[in-house]
DNA sequence: TAGATTGTTAATCGATTAACAATC
DNA sequence: TAGATTGTTAATCGATTAACAATC
């Protein structure tokens, strides 16, 4: 199968239809119409209806859209049908952090190794999961057909460790260091860079009081 | 001072400039041209001289860009030649996480104050900062022109936790919560959506598998 | 000066919005 | 049926790229 590439664009706001569909859902909302879904989430109707027609057709003309069915159906687009095997390298605190945060709130991630270089944490636990030594990095993703590599060690070891992903096997990585990985086609990469959200914050903040002059 | 608009594509391309042209500098590198720097950062050389071109001419026809200055000016752009009075509010896993990743690697965003609403928590210290009663929150950044807040608690209490903080006056608020919050026009707002992010790494997998079918 | 590269205008491309026929 | 709202095509808008004159 073969479809059109889907824009960056949109895949931005698939997790949040996402979310506000969850939202509507806890909230025993049954349906929805596009203006209606448009007040909430900021974006217009007809995009909201683009979005969900690159997907298939997941309404019915003069109703809208059953909430219930909808987010089923971004789940299977967004992949969330499914569970990922995943593991994390690097744990200091950001990868700490990362590590209970995947486990306690993402369902259908599940950290099944995680990495270290530093003797002094390696063999100790988090979530009863032992922190093992980096450099059985790849063959632990080869043995145990791991998904995801998530990336929490310093710029100057994570294209070394994002390399080791690769040749073990991973189809995403989900990259915390402050530099641009380089990686092949076949492979997901989704960088979260913590510093270029701030520097842009420190941007708007800059901008906005300039507004005030 | 009131300049045309900068759009959001050029704000998230910003911070990259500035990380590539810090690693020149590292590097001992004086001078660049557009062309360089576009096999560098994988922009065109068109767009660098037209997102440069935004905020002035900072190269010289037939010479191309000097480094130093132009990470300088990059800076002054994005607002990091000042300091920033800061404070974090929730400081579970995620929030000692940001708290700790702010404190040694980002010069300029100074944590003054933490936050928590946990008896538990509250009176004990992160790097030599001590953890308040989140009740005090809007007269502490009142009183101590408190400039960013950085929000680490859970999504139902992210919107009265950015409610207090801009009552209180600060001007930006970086958020964790996975939320899409309420600010006023004049207050600047990122949101760091993890789940977002991860979710967006899943599409991005299934869509790359799918491919190869 | 000749060559290189910027700054900037014009052309293109892609994403968003508007409009409306289809249809529940 | 009449009213509502989708799915989808067409129009618009904005962002990116190409081109080139200006100039170091």
């Amino acid at each position: 199968m073969s479809r059109a590439k889907v824009s960056n664009a949109i895949i931005r706001r698939l997790p949040r239809y996402r979310r506000y569909l969850g939202q509507l859902q806890v909230k025993g909302i049954k349906k929805i119409s596009s203006g209606e879904l448009s007040e909430l989430i900021g974006y217009t109707a007809s995009q909201i209806r683009q979005d969900l027609n690159t997907f298939g057709e997941f309404g019915q003309q003069g109703y809208g859209y059953e909430v219930d069915k909808l987010y089923k159906e971004i789940n299977k687009i967004l992949g969330l049908d499914r569970e990922y095997r995943t593991v994390v390298v690097g744990v200091g605190n950001l990868g700490q952090a990362i590590t209970n945060y995947t486990y306690y709130y993402k369902i259908g991630f599940n950290i099944i190794g995680l990495f270290d270089k530093d003797p002094e944490v390696i063999g100790k636990e988090i979530n009863d999961v032992k922190i093992m030594d980096g450099n059985l990095l790849e063959d632990y993703v080869r043995d145990n057909a791991v998904d995801i590599g998530i990336i929490c060690v310093t710029r100057d070891n994570a294209q070394e460790v994002a390399d080791s992903l690769i040749r073990g096997g991973v189809k995403g990585i989900w990259n915390f260091a402050p530099i641009d990985l380089d990686v092949p086609d076949d492979i997901a990469l989704e960088s979260v860079h913590l510093s270029d959200s701030l520097h842009a914050l420190s941007f708007m903040i800059k901008s906005k009081s300039e507004e005030e002059e």
